[in-house]
Formats: structure tokens, C-alpha cells, sequence
DNA sequence: CCAAAAGTGTTAGACCTACACCCATGA
DNA sequence: TCATGGGTGTAGGTCTAACACTTTTGG
């Protein structure tokens, strides 16, 4: 059974290796109805669902999200939702917010629950679930509009993304498992929206020893092949255990 | 109409000017009996409330908390929470988690929105609701027995205050409004759970610009009174703006 | 040989750390 | 006059910010 006023919504972040984007999704009106009329599992959301024009217009999209099963632990749903939505197993979520205010969606109480994934979009296959038209990266600077309040949700998602990455090495989750120093350096400036010196970047970062060289560079490119290197996460745990503060 | 499952707790933190306590709440068994016989909103969470042990024996705590009315933002209901139980109003409080696992309590799912206070206990009055025997501090690192998850719950309120004072001016609100650089200093010793260096910490706290000197001392105090500074917001709000980055 | 991005070092100033003694007050 | 906590400065090392040219590669 579904949990009636209780909802969890995943911010999928991924980045492209030049901007940040967000994954969104469109209802398909005749599955969706087919699917209310079928599955007694949506008893309880039928009115939500079955009316709000923002699931049944084409220009309006919402983020990926279902009403929690009564059974089911947020944390684990919230993977469930993200795995059903891109095929990839064991991201990186991080739960960011709960928003409960009592109008934020129409005719009876939803307080939702927000959790906002980082992939890399180059491993990843779109899958779309038997209520969808349309799934879709957007520019988070080029947002469509949104329904409810999911646009206040992207917001502060990546309100918490800032400043979550600048303290902690989380940024890794959004590139390739294998990346050059200038894809890394991107990242963060996409994310913080300001450039960096590219000298004082990488001794910064090269100093903090836990980036491993893996002795092979970039193939195929028109210019200079980069090192590529990988995020070390066992010497990052250790260091951390002897009180490393991460800082970009 | 109450929300069967979801539930607010607060974590109230308070400082004594030595030590980081936890306001705890114990209910009396015969007012909670009455109070559910007598109050139909209670309909919705009876067989938790009538049943669960740990609420009606005398070593077992908990949080200060409810079960969420449908019509109040949570927000605004966790404002409440803390005005009913400490008489103060305007606290400064954080959203910290949500803690959904589906069998953190027995017989009915229910999600808790966790937020913690901060408060200066000088100046705070501990009412009891109608449905308290006790309520009391308890010292952060003597916990008694808890009741369901709310340990945990605490650990990570106190985790999340750790990592947010650091970063953001929030300890203020622990302090009375006018307040020396000693307590100031013991103030984040306590947190952090590490001493700090006088000197440093005063050149750097004042180097931050936004720690105003009221030009009062303090007054019979059995040794040389300290200077008594506030903490000057609209200040900070400037600096914020102009990129300050405040780290202690 | 050209275009495009990779890669590298130095210097001046700011900041951090470690550390010890005198001062003001009330009892 | 004593006990208690308030208040202060310096020196050495580390980190940060600003800044421009050479190298490698594919086309």
C-alpha cells in the first residue's frame, strides 16, 4: 500500500562533462490513467493523479518521485526510484531536505521528501517506467516549468550541493571513473559557478593525495592527451580518520 | 486531524555555559490514558500511544515531539513544539533529517522530521504539556534510555550541529545576547569536542568583523570581568554578501 | 605547421600555530 | 595579598593568490 500524504522526489543530477543537468520526467496521460484504473496500489493518490493538470499538459515536467510504499525505508525506496529511472545501481543520494508545507501540492497533504543523486550520464541508460511520455536532461540554468513546487525543490537541492561539495569529495559520483584534472577542475566550477586558477587548482588538488594516478591518458583527441587519474577512496577514508578536512 | 504517520521531534540543545545538554520529556501514563480517551484527535495514533512501553515506565525518555497535524506546515509545528515546551519563541531551528526506516516504531509506519533547537536555557521557561510527568537536561554525553530511535536521532542532530557551526554563525543562539569571548570560546570547545587556543581564537573571532563590543563588563564576577560583546547580524549579512566565508 | 588543450613554478602577502606572562577584580 | 580568570604579541612555517609560457597531440 502506498503511504497517502508521504512522497520521496530525487533530484538526478548529472553532469556532462561541460554543464550540470537534471533529469526530468513527463506523465503519459493514458497510461497513467490506465495504470490508476488498474492498480489498486494507487487507490489512495487517485485524486492527486487523476486531476492535476500539471501531469497531463505537455509543457510541464516534475521530478522523479512516487509516494513511499508503506513498507519500503525512504533511503531505499529513494534508490529504487533512481535505479528505475536510470538503470544504474548504487548511486550516490544524499538526502537533502524534507519539504512539509501543508499547500504545497492540491487536494490533500503531501510532505515529500528530497534526495538528489549525482551520476555520470555517460554510464547511465534512461529507462522509462509504464507512466511515462517523456524523460529529459535539462540545463539547471534552463529549467522548464515545473509543476508543484519543484522548482524551489531543484533550488535548494542544489543549494545543498554547493556547499556539500566544497567540504566533502563528492563531486567524483559526476565523472567518469577515470578523469583528467581539467574534467575535475569543470566540475567544480560548474557547480560553484566561478572559475578557478588552473596552477593553484591542481597543486591544491594534487596535494590532498588521494587522487591515483593510473598511468594512462586520454586516446582520440585532437590536442595534448591528459593523465587520467582515479579518486582514491580507501587513502581518503584513512586520511580522514587522521583528520584531513577537505576544501576546494 | 492528526497525520498517523509522520511525526516532528526536536532536538533541544541548550548550553549552561559548561556543557551541551538535551531537553528530555517523560510522559505521565494516567494524563496520556485521559487525553486519549478525551481527545478524538488522538484517534489516529492510539494503539502507539496506549501500548508502546516505553512511554509509560519511568527510566525510558524521549524527544520533545508529535505527531504532525495535517493542516500546519512542519516547519511551523516544530516552531511550536519548541515554544509549548521551553516558552520561547522565535528559536533559531534546523531541519537536520528525516528518519524513514519502516520499522523505527512497532505497529504503524511513521516517518520523523528531525529538527534541532538552539537555545540559551538562562533565559527559557520548561512548561509542561498536559501529558508530561517530566521533563529535564540531560548532558549530551549521559544519555539515559530512550526511547524507539531517538538516540540515533540525537547522534546525528549533534553530528549535523558539529558540522554546521563550523561553517555558519549558528552558535549565537546557544549564548545569552550578550556574552563574553570565554564563553563564546567554551561554547564551540564543547561542540567540537576539542580545546582551542586562546589567542588564535580571539584574533580570529574578531578579525571576522562582526562580534560587536557593547562596552559593558561583567559585574560581580570573583576575578577580573570580562568584556561583553553581541553578535552583529546585520553585519554578517553584509559581509555574506560580499563573499565572507566564516570557518572556525 | 597550426589549433587546442595539457602541463608547469615563483613570489609576495595572508594566515596559522605554538607559546608565557602581566592585569584586574572580589574575597 | 591571594586566587581566579581576562587579556595580550611575536616568530616561523604554511597556505593562498596572482600570474605566462612551453609541450604534446591530431589534423
Amino acid at each position: 500500500m502506498l503511504l497517502r500524504n508521504i512522497s520521496v522526489d530525487c533530484v538526478i543530477f548529472g553532469f556532462d562533462g561541460e554543464k550540470l543537468n537534471v533529469l526530468l520526467w513527463q506523465a503519459d496521460p493514458r497510461l497513467l490513467m490506465q495504470t490508476l484504473r488498474e492498480n489498486e496500489d494507487y487507490e489512495q493518490v487517485r485524486v492527486l493523479y487523476e486531476t492535476h493538470p500539471s501531469l497531463q499538459t505537455e509543457s510541464t515536467w516534475g521530478l522523479i518521485g512516487a509516494h513511499a510504499p508503506d513498507e519500503s525505508d525512504l533511503d531505499a525506496f529513494a534508490q529504487e526510484i533512481t535505479t528505475g529511472s536510470t538503470g544504474l545501481t548504487n548511486v550516490y543520494l544524499k538526502q537533502f531536505r524534507t519539504f512539509g508545507n501543508s499547500r504545497r501540492v492540491p487536494y490533500y497533504r503531501v510532505i515529500t521528501v528530497g534526495y538528489y543523486a549525482l551520476i555520470n550520464p555517460r554510464y547511465h541508460n534512461i529507462q522509462k517506467s509504464s507512466l511515462t511520455r517523456k524523460m529529459q536532461w535539462f540545463h539547471i540554468n534552463r529549467l522548464p516549468s515545473l509543476c508543484f513546487d519543484h522548482e524551489e525543490i531543484i533550488r535548494a537541492a542544489l543549494d545543498h550541493l554547493r556547499e556539500n561539495v566544497q567540504y566533502h569529495p563528492v563531486g567524483f559520483h559526476l565523472l567518469p571513473e577515470k578523469f583528467t584534472l581539467t574534467e575535475l577542475q569543470t566540475m567544480y566550477e560548474v557547480i560553484l559557478g566561478e572559475k578557478l586558477d588552473i596552477r593553484n587548482f591542481r597543486k591544491k588538488i594534487q596535494k590532498m593525495d588521494f587522487l591515483l594516478e593510473t598511468g594512462e591518458k586520454q586516446e582520440n583527441v585532437p590536442h595534448r592527451a591528459a593523465r587520467l587519474y582515479r579518486f582514491d577512496r580507501e587513502n581518503y577514508d584513512r586520511l580522514l580518520t587522521e583528520g584531513l578536512t577537505f576544501r576546494i
